[in-house]
RNA sequence: CGGGAUGUAGCGCAGUCCGGUAGCGUGCUUCGUUCGGGACGAAGAGGUCGCAGGUUCGAAUCCUGUCAUCCCGACCA
């Protein structure tokens, strides 16, 4: 592992980069596009499923499993979809490989599939022809599930987690009655995904609602949390879509209702994927490394003895062995780290690279004062603590991690969110500070794709309850009922 | 997919213009001294120069193709 990490101020994506790869989350593979997701990254992922998971039970879902393979006639089913859709498909086309004579392997030209399958991008259309099978009665009603998996989208440029060719996500589907109960489960997962958020990445989110440029290929409404990067980018970082009877028309998903009135299936869909963890990176860490909620950390805790001799050493080692079953029986993941190969300094660089949330430093000098050296890797302050007590200490400490780092990005995105009442003023403030920019806009899709070409900027969202207030668009000065939010994004 | 850059030891790079069988830093191994913020000394190991062709007596170096990564653009949850 090389020294130092290049500092935001310096090169943001290379900063990003490096911390990437450097805190062991993820790297580069053989495959364009694609990553490997390491076993420290991928712990803080399981660690998001598992909160998440819970989480969609407790609304009632259920999980289930679809295939990877869509067939290429499902697609044109739903127009806007498949137009959405269509440009970033990976398609099956054979299923055997031969040996050209000449040692190499080749595609069997006679293999040929007889109908093309698409590999998903996305669910809906395998999804709700497989529910046409599922429902036939108001009694059937609602299906709510939800599937973990991997999707492809042929991207053309791509970011380690923020957006590769595969990647990892859940999509929920879930198949309503009526028009009203199938909005109110679009706006329900939408809130869980606001609460995992702030919750457990500690990132606070705008809720709202994507305009129609930017709404879901096949839905009517798509619901969204943005949340704002250090560097004054916004990220989207969870939808969830109202997709009306469309894909219901698209699939002749029919049902009886209790009046024995024939009518179409009412659907949502709602999903967040590994871009997660991008946001989770973004939104909290610093030139010295990952800064990790205490929640997703896979090590909350990381003990690193000092010592001179063997003797000193198993002072510290006796001292540590009754403290970690301590911190267990406290739910605290810990990781005492004896190893004789790194010195201190080492360490506590390379648990601050990795992000873990607490780092207890224990010498000769605190066995004999009853003590231990507390340090927090949000603020990187240091405090000595009596040895008696220590648990609770550090049961609150993490705590107050989970709510500073919470706190510390709220307080960012407050700064960095700035109203603007003209279009001069809104190109200064986007080239100068960034971040989410409130303004007036006519509400027509031509003014918002001028601003996008212009500028770079997009309409993040039209948050929810937002202030209604008389205004003039800060483009064509048409009159505009409320502000929303624009900014430049990932 | 268009423009630019890069690919040489695990990692970061020099060498490429001007062809002659590969070097630096770091990391790795061993031993010793160290250990409260990325230790020091000594001795070692490690490279099909992204891959495939071509030119040449000889290619990391020149030519062609290809793959991957980064930046800009187009596209896009």
């Amino acid at each position: 592992m090389s020294k130092g990490l290049t500092s935001r101020n310096d090169d943001y994506s290379q900063w990003y980069n490096e911390l990437v790869t450097k805190a062991d989350l993820a790297e580069h593979s053989a495959v364009r596009g694609c990553m490997v997701i390491k076993p420290y990254g991928y712990t803080i992922w399981e660690k998001m499923q598992a909160a998440l998971d819970t989480m969609f039970k407790d609304t009632g879902h259920s999980n289930a499993y679809f295939p990877l393979f869509i067939p290429k006639s499902f697609f044109s089913k739903e127009a806007s979809h498949v137009e959405g859709f269509a440009t970033e498909c990976a398609v099956v086309t054979h299923y055997r490989l031969k040996n050209d004579g000449a040692g190499n392997i080749v595609v069997d030209e006679e293999a040929k599939l007889e109908e093309e399958l698409i590999v998903r991008p996305t669910s809906e259309t395998i999804i709700w022809n497989t529910y046409r099978g599922w429902i036939q009665s108001y009694r059937d009603l609602p299906i709510l599930v939800n599937q973990w998996a991997n999707v492809v989208r042929w991207e053309m440029r791509t970011r380690l987690f923020l957006r590769t060719a595969e990647f990892l996500w859940q999509e929920g589907h879930t198949a309503h009655a009526t028009e009203q109960e199938a909005i109110e489960e679009a706006e329900r997962m939408l809130e869980v995904y606001a609460d995992f958020a702030e919750n457990w990445l500690a990132v606070p989110v705008i809720r709202g609602k994507k305009t129609a440029n930017e709404r879901f290929a096949g839905a009517l409404e798509t619901y969204c949390i943005e949340a704002l990067m250090q560097d004054g980018k916004a990220l989207q970082a969870g939808t969830s879509h109202f997709l009306g009877q469309n894909f219901a028309k698209a699939f002749d998903v029919k049902f009886t209702s209790k009046e024995g009135v024939l009518d179409y299936v009412w659907a949502t869909s709602w999903g967040v994927s590994t871009r997660l963890m991008g946001a989770l990176i973004m939104a909290h860490s610093d030139d010295s490394g990952l800064v990790l909620p205490p929640k997703l950390a896979p090590v909350q805790v990381v003990i690193v003895p000092i010592y001179k001799n063997d003797d000193e050493l198993n002072r510290i080692s006796t001292y540590v062995d009754g403290l970690i079953p301590e911190l267990k029986a406290k739910g605290i993941s810990v990781k005492y780290d004896d190893r004789d190969t790194q010195r201190p300094g080492f360490k506590f660089a390379e648990y601050e690279l990795k992000g873990v949330p607490v780092r207890l430093a224990i010498g000769s000098r605190d066995m004999d004062n009853g003590t231990v050296e507390v340090a927090r890797r949000d603020t990187r302050e240091k405090v000595t603590v009596a040895q008696n007590g220590l648990v609770a200490h550090i049961e609150q400490l993490l705590v107050d991690i989970q709510q500073n780092i919470y706190q510390k990005a709220l307080q960012f995105r407050t700064e960095n969110t700035t109203e603007v009442n003209s279009y001069d003023e809104f190109k200064r403030v986007l080239d100068e500070k960034g971040g989410f920019i409130s303004a007036h806009w006519d509400g027509t899709p031509e003014t918002e794709k001028q601003i996008k070409e212009e500028t770079k900027a997009t309409i993040r969202c039209i948050p929810l309850n937002n202030k209604q207030e008389a205004g003039v668009c800060m483009v064509t000065g048409k009159p505009s009922t409320q502000r929303v939010l624009f900014a430049r994004a990932y």
